[in-house]
DNA sequence: CTGAAAGCGCTTACAG
DNA sequence: CTGAAAGCGCTTACAG
């Protein structure tokens, strides 16, 4: 690669002046600023941006912390964040953690050894205090999806209220023996989303019924596993909400495979209204969550932070969900 | 963060001794050398890696150029991407360039200027062949699912063969009338899928039709469109050959929203054998491709042509594609 | 075996 | 406005 050196000599200048004419931020001659343009040019010189970091200790480089890519909601996510971190001028690293907390703790390390600028993280949850420290130690840092206090930046969505509304949904329609496939309860949005769906129940004087829900419930095949349970179970079911799209997806194939009929026989709702809700059958009615401007939100506000002269204060974003109705509920 | 100057400090030694223990490639007196673990510990250094790697122009990090991450066959790949590099120290910064050759050529100039170690691309078709360039100034690539010519390693999968299997199985079914929704054929995995298509038909003396074959086909939105308008001229159609995942869920959708059944009035035949194929309705019979391996094969190869003194000649890795034989072919 | 020096490719006070 | 020097955090010949 053409170094900015070699830029110099060709323009009969110093290195200096170089670096100054690509920055921009300090005055050169009209006439020498021609010169080095047109050696750049000739040279077809682009600045090493790692040497261009090293001075004050940036890279250019944001982390992205996942639990793992083949979740159906994340490459929508990942998509927003690129987009936007391209646009800034930085680049993104993947990190899949599969919820291991050593294995999060190597990639934080590993990559505040390569200068990283900042972190989104989609990771959060009880045992992940040791990220607010991160946080106060003023490194930049926003969650994503997943939220552990006020103190970290963070871009969310209102899933009491999409559970609330869906469960609402589903009560409208005559339903009154929703069971509930539910995530890990320790995971913030699982329990907001649980709140939601007791509350419509509690609303519509409908009794919550302990055997009718099942927490820790994580993918596809969990929700095929889940669901089979509860069948198996012969208990009275007319509904299921699954509390994600890949959840609903297991939960939708175990009930045909049963013989029974979505939604004739049982409805299902899901979480997360995913690319491949539309194209399933039925059609999943679910609660769409806006992905990708989730991770250009949080993308945004983390090239803030670490472009702010000043931190800004913490603040935590919650975007709205919207209901979307297709026909897997009666 | 902590400096080798500090640790250098802390144990009495020079910056090249501290150096040097890390290294383990010079040997050190073994008295210093645990003075200097010792002072590495306590002082919980880590190397810089950035800064490691200026000296050689290296940055450990390796660039992962593909279309889209939306793309249900890529997530699996990444995951045996990242997890490969990091076994091996490496990073992944990941690109979508939604096909667009410019923004291809961002992304390369962008992450050269990084000292990218060497990348993982997806996206080669005619008109790519600035990559050939780029691979003969000895850039370490390596292309994945896609290729282009002998002279760049590459990790694909047996298209001909998994799109024959395929067409051969349906025809072993009794199909006649089989239709092909394929994607553009001048990215050669397509061109190979409609020659194996094709081959299986001749096989069978089953006439070619070309007004049951559309191609240029990308994705479900674009799979239910095509499938649709075949539909709606009214062929004869028994059965449908899509050459991927993505256009088989929306054959399928489209089918259905068409009023008529699968498997039972139309068959219907994907390709990727994705993460969603056993969820859908009906399972959808499909031809597997070990996505995840391939990540870890491109990777190890990448990882190997950049750690190697002599560079190892290019070669194609062809791995074994295999039918998936579930319901939604009669 | 070990230290001082030079260098990787930049940027940025410091002089002028 | 411009150049020479120092420095970012390392590594690696070069001496000894």
């Amino acid at each position: 690669m053409v170094t900015i050196k070699e830029v110099a000599k060709r323009a009969g200048v110093s290195a200096s002046t170089v670096s100054r004419t690509l920055s921009g931020k300090i005055p050169v001659n009209e006439e020498t600023r021609q010169k080095v343009l047109q050696a750049i040019n000739e040279l077809n010189y682009h600045p090493n941006i790692l040497a261009q970091g090293l001075k004050d200790g940036k890279s250019k480089t944001l982390g992205l912390i996942i639990p793992n890519v083949r979740n159906l909601v994340f490459p929508a996510a990942i998509r927003g964040i690129e987009d936007t971190a391209k646009k800034h001028g930085y680049t993104v690293v993947l990190c899949n953690t599969d919820e291991d907390i050593d294995t999060e703790k190597f990639y934080i390390d590993n990559l505040r050894r390569r200068l990283i600028d900042g972190f989104i993280l989609s990771t959060a949850r009880p045992g992940h205090e040791y990220l607010l420290d991160l946080k106060k130690e003023g490194f930049p840092m926003v969650f994503l999806n997943r939220q552990l206090g006020e103190d970290v930046d963070t871009v969310v969505v209102d899933n009491f209220k999409g559970a609330y509304d869906a469960t609402k949904y589903m009560i409208s329609r005559g339903l009154k023996n929703i069971a509930l496939i539910n995530g890990c309860m320790d995971i913030y949005l699982y329990r907001q989303r649980f709140d939601g769906y007791k509350k419509a129940l509690e609303e519509a004087s409908i009794p919550l019924k302990e055997e009718l829900i099942v927490h820790e419930v994580y993918g596809w095949e969990d929700g095929y596993q889940a669901m089979k349970n509860l069948l198996e179970k012969n208990l009275k079911i007319d509904g299921v909400f699954a509390t994600s799209d890949p959840k609903a997806v297991g939960a939708l194939r175990a009930i045909k495979d049963f013989g029974l009929k979505v939604p004739e026989d049982i409805s299902v709702m899901g979480f997360d209204n995913s690319d491949i809700a539309p194209f399933l059958e039925p059609p999943l009615t679910t609660v769409s969550q806006p992905f990708y401007d989730m991770g250009v939100k949080a993308c945004e506000r983390l090239v803030k932070i670490i472009e702010a002269k000043r931190k800004p204060k913490a603040k935590v974003e919650v975007l709205p969900v919207e209901l979307v109705v297709r026909k897997s509920v009666i």
